[in-house]
Order: structure tokens, then sequence, then C-alpha cells
DNA sequence: GCGCAACTCTGCAACGTTTCAGAATCGCGC
DNA sequence: GCGCGATTCTGAAACGTTGCAGAGTTGCGC
């Protein structure tokens, strides 16, 4: 009974005679051999059968963000069809410990899900001999990108307010850079965004208020610690705070403004009357009545899966941009302003 | 520069001189070499750094579940202080190749999440010389076990309506089997319940209300196809359909007593006045008045990796049963009876 | 009864790392 | 200048698998 001959009882039935390997299965059960060790298995094959997963923020953090749920729906529905499973690779983008993660990281592939550009696994996940995809952000024309056009969505989401004759808005941002400054932040400081997807936002919208003779320097941009709805509700009452002339906000997130809504409650606002709010993502809970922009999250992971497993499979081909489409979807938390 | 000095470079810098180090590290990059390959790295080590998790739904379903999230975020943050990765194994009860999944998972141990008695891939998982936790359920004697004691719980959430004075009461219940079963349950049928947490509920229920001398065949059980809101939507319709003396309705789900919540307002039913709901969980989306059973998922999540973790490193224990401790949360979806 | 194909099974090699023991070199005290 | 420990580097072995080439056996057609 030599080793190949085992190995072939369990992975080439076809390859020797039903009666040993049913004797070899009984027998190794019988030792309490559980079959071939996947990590010498992998080491042979070259192949490990997991696609990475590399979140910017800590792990916890992205379980409770529904949009990125989405994109992992898809993502998780394509890698399932071909049987991958999905590797969570720990750390986040200010751990000092998070480049070991990424070079020792046993998968096939990365996905790499809304970087900041100075985010150092990027750079040690790209070096790796794997083919990579990344999401959101940041752009990189050397690898597979899956987003959309975040700067066209934002002048959207302005654009849709100040159709409505908003001329007070104000922005509610996620994370703009990996420091840990939360508040509002300055328009000097809007230069040094390396969060990619907030960058293309702000400028969108930059583009939009000006576009309309408003001055961008004058609108207000709080930058909240997470996106989640306490974050956002926390962000909205200091916004709140010092601009209470705002009669519309714009939320980067659909959490952050589902906090803004009830920060505006907390301050007996009434939505839309007193205040205008636009999310972004068109998540399950906007569904009740934000006006948000709608992006395809599912879409994006199941796209981004595709691409990975085709860079697997086949030679390196040119990478790709792919850009999919955004729509503002219009329902109750938008109306004209009152003054 | 043997092999052996290149392996130190990257992982015992003090066995070297900074000098070879530096170069070593130089000529690496040059010829494009990304350090140590995780795969022979683990296979050497015995060792993958990286926790398999399993559920019993296809993995794009608990992506969805905010309960399961919350549980994971226990988990993550856990097995994050250790720079443990967690792998998603793909498969679910019903898929045939299950087993391939498990037997070929490269991880270091098994976080088992609400599997079915029948699941093929407990025994699978178990067989593996590997440490294992199981949540919520089955509460096996062999392997260490993190849940609650549903029995108890359900029978409070019913206690709760009795209570209140509700005698016309209906279950609302996820899958009670692996089989492709939805709609109302027979009494006839409450036995052959393969999911163990739903059987437990069952049976607290069942001693509740039989202990406030009401019958419990009489009760309708409606098996909705996920734990979706959805879901609970189109269960509760049905439920309503057959039973509309219902005064009560116990949810086994927060998920789906919010579908629940929402079949009732389709129906102009008012919430608590002409239907009273008990959901489970306590999710986050409870706390805007769902009376519920709360229930500790990030615990149950930090406590398993913990155990797992324990596993790892010292000789197998003694299994532990880990009971969490639940409590009913009286919020504003429950009232007395009109009639 | 011979030849050839089909069927079973086996041995070798290699995947790339890390551990361990040990070799070579260096520096220091005496 | 010698001995000895510290420092720096190396070689061999092993982790457990699978692909491949090939050996032995069986069966079938003619």
């Amino acid at each position: 009974m030599s080793p190949t001959t085992v190995s072939n009882a369990y992975n080439r039935p076809d390859q020797l005679s039903p009666a040993l390997r049913e004797q070899i299965l009984k027998t190794a059960d019988a030792v309490g051999y559980a079959g071939p060790d996947p990590i010498a298995r992998n080491l042979r094959r070259g192949r490990t059968g997991a696609l990475g997963v590399v979140f910017s923020e800590p792990l916890p953090y992205p379980f409770d963000d529904p949009t990125a749920m989405t994109m992992l729906q898809g993502l998780a529905e394509r890698a399932a069809d071909e049987q991958f499973a999905l590797t969570f690779v720990p750390g986040s983008r200010d751990l000092p410990t998070h480049g070991n993660s990424i070079r020792g990281a046993a998968v096939d592939g990365f996905i790499l899900h809304s970087l900041h550009d100075d985010d150092a696994r990027l750079r040690l996940a790209i070096a790796r001999p794997l083919p990579a995809v990344i999401v959101d952000s940041p752009r990189l024309t050397e690898v597979d990108f899956v987003g959309i056009d975040d700067r066209a969505a934002a002048a959207e989401a302005i654009g849709h307010l100040l159709a409505l004759g908003h001329r007070a808005i104000a922005i509610l941002s996620f994370r703009l850079t990996g420091h840990g400054h939360v508040g509002l932040v300055d328009a000097a400081d809007r230069g040094g965004v390396t969060a990619a997807v907030a960058r293309e936002r702000l400028a969108g919208s930059a583009a939009a208020i000006s576009d309309a003779g408003l001055i961008w320097e004058d609108v207000l941009v709080e930058e909240c610690a997470a996106s989640t709805v306490e974050a956002g509700r926390r962000g909205a009452h200091e916004l709140l705070e010092r601009a209470p002339e705002a009669t519309a906000l714009f939320a980067f997130s659909d959490v952050l403004a589902l906090g803004a809504w009830r920060a505006a409650l907390d301050r007996g606002l009434e939505i839309p009357r007193d205040l205008s709010i636009v999310g972004f993502d068109d998540c399950a809970g906007a569904a009740e009545g934000l006006t948000t922009i709608h992006q395809p999250e599912h879409e994006k992971g199941r796209i981004a899966a595709e691409r990975l497993i085709e860079g697997l499979s086949g030679p390196a081909g040119r990478p790709e941009q792919h850009i999919l489409p955004t729509h503002l979807v219009v329902r109750g938390s938008t109306a004209p302003p009152l003054r």
C-alpha cells in the first residue's frame, strides 16, 4: 500500500480497484487518518483554494457594515461556485504587524477592499506573485480594479440637492486618512486625503458646488470615526452645531446618513422639511425612505471574484478597470429647503 | 547565501549580520522574491495561522444575518489579537461536495456554527486531528460548545406572552431540517427537527404552552425558508392567513420578527394592539421597539475563538460547555390581547 | 498460445520552507 | 599567541503530499 495508492484512494477513485480503495478507507478510519493533509497538498499543488480578503479596517468593523457585507455576498457566491474558501487576512492600515499577515497569507490571490493610498499592505500584496483585484480604491492601473465613478456619483448627489434649491449644504464623510482625526476638516486639509473613495467624492462635491457658483471652502466637511450609525449621529450633531443654517446634508454612506437622520430627530428637526439628507450605497436600511446614490455592491463582489479566478487560471492578462454604473434614488429624505 | 540564511533574514533578524540581511532583502526585491512561501512554511511548521469557520447555510446568507455577523465580530476580535486569519469554508449542509471542503480546509481548527444534526460536515470536521468549537448547535459532549439554553429562553418568551394574557400564540421559525420544506409544520413533523436550536426552542415553547394548560398541537408553527426579513414576512402572512385569531407571535429570530411586523402592517394590523410579537437575538434592528430575547452573540464568538486558540496551544483539555445567559427585553411590540 | 492493451499498483522526485546541529570566523582576555 | 566563547553562517533532514513514468498482472482477440 504505497503512499501514492492511498492518495489515489482519496483523489482518483478510478485509479485503483474499488476493493482496495474500500480497504484503505476503512484502515484510514481505524488508525485515525482523516485524509491527505491539506497543507502538504497545497504545497505540492501550489494552490490553497482560498481567496484572500483584505479590508482597510480591522475585521470587526466590516462585519458591521451592510455595504461591505453585500459586496462579500457577491464575492462569496462566485467563490463558492468554484469551491474557493474565503480567507480574511488580519490587520489594518495602522497596525505595525500587518506586513507579515500579507506576506504570510496562504491564499491564491487577493481582494483588496478600499485601502488607503498609503496602506503598506497594498504594496506587499501586489509584490506577492499572486493575482489581485482592488475593489473601490485605490485605482491603480497595474492591478485589476472594480469600482464606481465616485466623483460623478457625488456630483450627482450634490446636484440633486442644488436642483432642489439648497444652498447651505454640509458633508458627512467616513475616514479620510489613516490618522486618527475626527471632526471638522479644514479646507486646507482636504488635499491630504488618503482614502481615494472619499477623495473622489469630495472632488465631485467640490466641482458641483463650484459649478453652481458657491464657495467650496465654505462647505463644512465632517470626518466621522467610522461608517456606523452612531458615528454618523455624533458627526451630524457636531456639523449641525457648527452650521445650524445648513438645509441639506450629503453623507458618504447610508449608514452615516441614517445616523444623521437620528441626530436630526434628536434635535427636533423634521426630515425632509427642516433638513434634506442624501446617502450613498442604497443599502437595505435605506429602502425605508432615504434618498441615496445606488451602487451595485453585490455586482462588485461578483466581478472581483470573477476577475481573480480568471487571473488564477489563465496567464495574467492586461489589468482591467471595471467601472460600474450608479444612479440617484430619490426617496423621502430630500425636499426643497424651507428658507 | 544558504536558504537557511535567507529564511533567517525574514524570520530571525538577530541570527545574521544587519549588513547581510540588508543585502538579502535588497536582492530578494530585485529578483522578485516576496519572502518565504507561506504554503511551504505552513507545511514545515504544521500550522496555517487560520481558523476555519463553517456555517450551516451557503456563505452568502450568513453575511446577510446580523446575528451571525455579531458573533463573527467577537470571533474576529479575539482571532485578530493572536494574528489569526479567518477562513470561511465553502459548502452547505445539502451540498454533496461539502466533504472535500472540510477535509481539505487548510486551517488550524474549526468553528462550527449552528449545524444540523445530520450535517455530514460535522463528523468530517471532528474527524480531523484539529480542535473544534461548536457554536449554538449541536450540543455534543465530545467537543467544546458555546451557546445558550434555547429551551429555557423560548419558554421565557412564551411565558411573557402567556403572562400578558395571550392564549392564541403562533410560532415563526427558521429552517427545522435540511430538506427544503417551507410552510406550516404538522405537529407530527415536530419530532424530526435536525436543527437543534429550533428543536430546543420548540421544546421550550411546548413546555410553556402545556404548563399553561393549552394544547401544544394547536399552536401553529411556520417554517420559513431562511432567517431573512422577506422570508419572515411571507411566513407571517401564511400564518396569519391560517390563524387570524392569533393574538401573539413568537419568532425565532429578530429578523423574522421584523418580517412579521411588516406582514402585520401589510394586513392593517397595529403592533402591539392587534398582534404582539416577540423576537429572538436582540440584534441592532430590534432596538427600535421589538420585545425580544437577548442573547450574547458577540460574547459567543469571543469565547469560541478563545477556546479554539486554547485548544491549539495546550494539549486538548476536557471539552467545555459554555452556556451563556439570556434575558427577555420587553420593548413596545408586546401588550395584553384586545380580546 | 501469443501479443497487446487495459488495468492496478508502486517508487521516485520535488514542492520551499524551517529546525537543528555544527562549522567557520572573529574578538577578547590573559 | 593561545584558548574560548560569541557571532555568523551553512548543510542535512523532514514536513506529507501528488505527478509521472513505469512495473507487474490480467484479459481478450485471433
